[in-house]
RNA sequence: UCCCAAAUAGCUCAACGGCAGAGCAAUCGGCUGUUAACCGAUAGGUUGCAGGUUCGAAUCCUGCUUUGGGAGCCA
């Protein structure tokens, strides 16, 4: 029966059967090292010429890299294996001898990775960062949902913007024109007001010519939304949510982030509450920083580092200036000139990767909204429904699964975050 | 869209106005404990494209293409 790489450890002295790929060999005349990969680990086959029969000898020889194959072995401690684990190969089956393999085991240039992204997240790293990636959903999925949220999935396909300013990806709705997501939040809105707490996980499009390492076309995001839930208590959520997520991975990801060569000791510091400044305080600490800066602007990515390296947890920055932030964010009732928003950006310079705030709930102020962001009120007539009907406080967030990801990876680009990035200029794979 | 940089063997790079080279990968041979194994040999080229300067251009100039980094915008 076939067992998994990650398993052996289960089957000492035991003989064993697995499916694999061979990704490097060495060998000298007598002996051969076969380093074999089947998804779950790598283990080093041994074959010794006196002591297999020489088919099976003659076999191994001709294995290229990423030839794949079954092995019978014996599975060996061995203190000189990186994982302490050897297997004495007894006997191979060929599935397929693999043609010569673009990717060798030196380094590359990023065009080139890119070009074989099918390819290259069979490496290592690769595979610890898609692994590290599944297990952050996973951690974000278990715990929202045993905090009473239910998963809703929003429409990918839209009648028009939800937020005005970005571009919007164009497409056609048989004969009317259509847009791809790029928020489901509006959706959410609507969701939260049938089910309480929910949220969304799914793709959102950006058709930006951003060419940054922060910036994906097509990247993931989750979106949870609360009823009853007012803007001090989204922020207990969001950096509730984060610190468990990123415990999660230190607790299940061990290995993958060994791999990546992770500073663990900065994400044992990720430990809610975190730090929360003011936009106003946010912006005379940059003045003190000697930055110019004046009050009513955006922050840079420049500001955001700055900023969030004076802190070791990630940052919330709170009550941002009305006019430059979405319509549908509520002002502060005792200050209307900012809104009840926050952006949590995360450490050591990966920016920001929640956005979030309490809505509007007043039917007359987001009609006003509609009128000054010169919104097509047809459109959004269902969204303003909401407020005609049993309308309650209500506040959500966005999360960036990539620069999450990315940051807890301590990665310099969110391309490898995803397996088939969609970046400017680059749809294949 | 703007600013900066790069493009030479399958890959990573060198050659910077005067014979286009090395390492890795490939192929062949050697080696009984290798960790990106090592050693020897073989093969591998329209120097991104188009023009220009020059006795002579991979090298200098102009345009284009592609890619990378950054800005803006955002997650």
């Amino acid at each position: 029966m076939l067992t998994t790489i990650a398993n052996l450890h289960n089957h000492i002295e035991e003989e064993v059967k697995i499916g694999v790929w061979m990704y490097n060999k060495r060998s000298s005349g007598k002996i051969q090292f076969l380093q074999l990969r089947d998804g779950s680990g790598t283990i080093q086959g041994v074959l010794l010429k006196n002591q297999v029969d020489s088919s099976i000898w003659d076999a191994a020889k001709n294995l290229t890299q990423e030839s794949s194959l079954y092995v019978w072995g014996k599975v060996r401690k061995d203190d000189r294996a990186p994982s302490g684990f050897e297997l004495d190969v007894i006997n191979l089956e060929v599935i397929h001898i693999a043609e010569e393999y673009p990717i060798a085991n030196k380094e590359h240039g990023v065009d080139f990775l890119l070009d074989h992204r099918h390819l290259w997240i069979r490496s290592e790293r690769q595979r610890a960062i898609l692994k590290i990636r599944a297990e952050i959903i996973r951690s974000i999925q278990s715990y929202l949902d045993s905090e009473g949220f239910n998963l809703v999935d929003p429409p990918v396909l839209t009648p028009s913007s939800c937020e005005g300013t970005t571009n919007l990806f164009h497409t056609k709705y048989f004969d009317e024109d259509a847009y791809l997501t790029q928020s489901g939040q509006l959706y959410m809105e609507a969701a939260a007001m049938a089910l309480g707490r929910v949220y969304s996980f799914g793709p959102t499009f950006r058709a930006e010519k951003s060419k940054t390492r922060r910036h994906l076309i097509e990247f993931w995001m989750i979106e949870p939304e609360m009823a009853f839930v007012d803007h001090q208590g989204n922020l207990e959520v969001q950096e509730k949510l984060v610190s468990h997520v990123v415990q999660s991975v230190l607790t299940n990801c061990k290995l993958e982030l060994k791999v990546l060569g992770r500073d663990i000791s900065k994400l044992e510091k990720i430990q809610a509450p975190f730090p929360r400044i003011t936009y106003d305080e946010a912006v005379e600490r940059l003045q003190k920083a000697g930055v110019d800066f004046t009050w009513g602007d955006d922050f840079g990515a420049p500001h955001e580092t700055l900023l969030a390296e004076q802190f070791e947890r990630p940052l919330f920055i709170t009550e941002y200036p009305t006019g430059i932030k979405a319509f549908y964010m509520k002002p502060n009732p005792e200050r209307p000139e900012v809104v009840l928003c926050a952006d949590m950006i995360a450490p050591e310079g990966y920016g920001e990767i929640i956005g979030g705030s309490q809505r509007i709930d007043d039917p007359v102020l987001l009609e006003k909204r509609f009128q000054e962001h010169d919104l097509p009120t047809k459109d959004y007539a269902w969204y303003m429904d909401l407020r005609k009907y049993g309308t309650v406080p209500h506040s959500g967030f966005g999360l960036g699964l990539e620069r999450t990801v990315a940051w807890i990876c301590g990665l310099e680009h969110v391309r490898e975050t995803i397996p088939f990035p969609r970046m400017l200029n680059r749809m294949y794979p």
